[in-house]
DNA sequence: TCCATATTTCCATTTTTATCGAAATATGAA
DNA sequence: TTCATATTTCGATAAAAATGGAAATATGGA
């Protein structure tokens, strides 16, 4: 993952709509829900929803698939993963910065992988 | 944390030179380096760089203590912590969604924790 | 076909955010 | 004091993002 593409997902993210249409994506699993379903659970009009929608999907971060008429978004896991990896890519030097997550991907740790998928 | 403190926080992460700025932080550890240094490290005029490291402040993401007349900014790690945590919270209903990081906090694995730090 | 429902696109408007030169402020050194 | 440097604030402008009604499109059922 590239910066300009980390700040993309970043500020796809950064908006409170989004990021509970994202979240409630990331609770419903991986069937997805769809999405007037979305905007009757969090009464967003059609027209903001759709724009939201497509803001999520173009960056990655969700997946639409229709199914007759309904279209099923769901969370694209690997986005997030790859973006919270990114965040914390050579993150404090070793130390345990990160101790509710465990997510920080530190130079002592990557050390004894064989592909950075960084650099 | 709540939702629209989140969404702050990833607005403020979602712009290519705020998001740049903090990760030089988050790299350079504790001790952090000053305002000028950030500036000719990523090649970004005094005025534009002070609007956004007092925006990464005013969100929590970075920290600034004056020493003599250099303010040495740092990364507020436990923020980023936080963060991570809001967005793996509950992912996933037990699968293994976050294989980088592993920062997946499920239902599964917080069934074994005293104390829930969202609810 | 005709209708009902799901979702998107169009469009005009409003709101928010970013940019950066110039001036102001802060600190310490000579 | 006077000067040099570090950083912020001011202010005007430009650029980007959000909003939602109305119309258009897509799908399947009657």
């Amino acid at each position: 993952m590239e910066i300009l593409n980390a700040a993309e997902i970043l500020a796809a993210l950064g908006h409170e709509s989004r990021l509970a249409i994202f979240r409630l994506l990331v609770q419903a699993g991986p069937d997805g829900i769809n999405a007037s379903a979305i905007g009757e659970q969090l009464g967003i009009p059609n027209a903001t929803l759709s724009f939201h929608l497509s803001h999520l999907s173009r960056v990655g971060l969700i997946k639409g698939e229709r199914e007759s008429r309904f279209i099923h978004y769901s969370a694209a896991y690997e986005t997030m993963d790859e973006l919270i990896a990114f965040l914390a890519h050579n993150c404090c030097q070793g130390k345990a910065c990160l101790p509710k997550t465990s997510a920080c991907d530190s130079v002592a740790k990557r050390r004894n992988k064989k592909t950075d998928p960084q650099e």
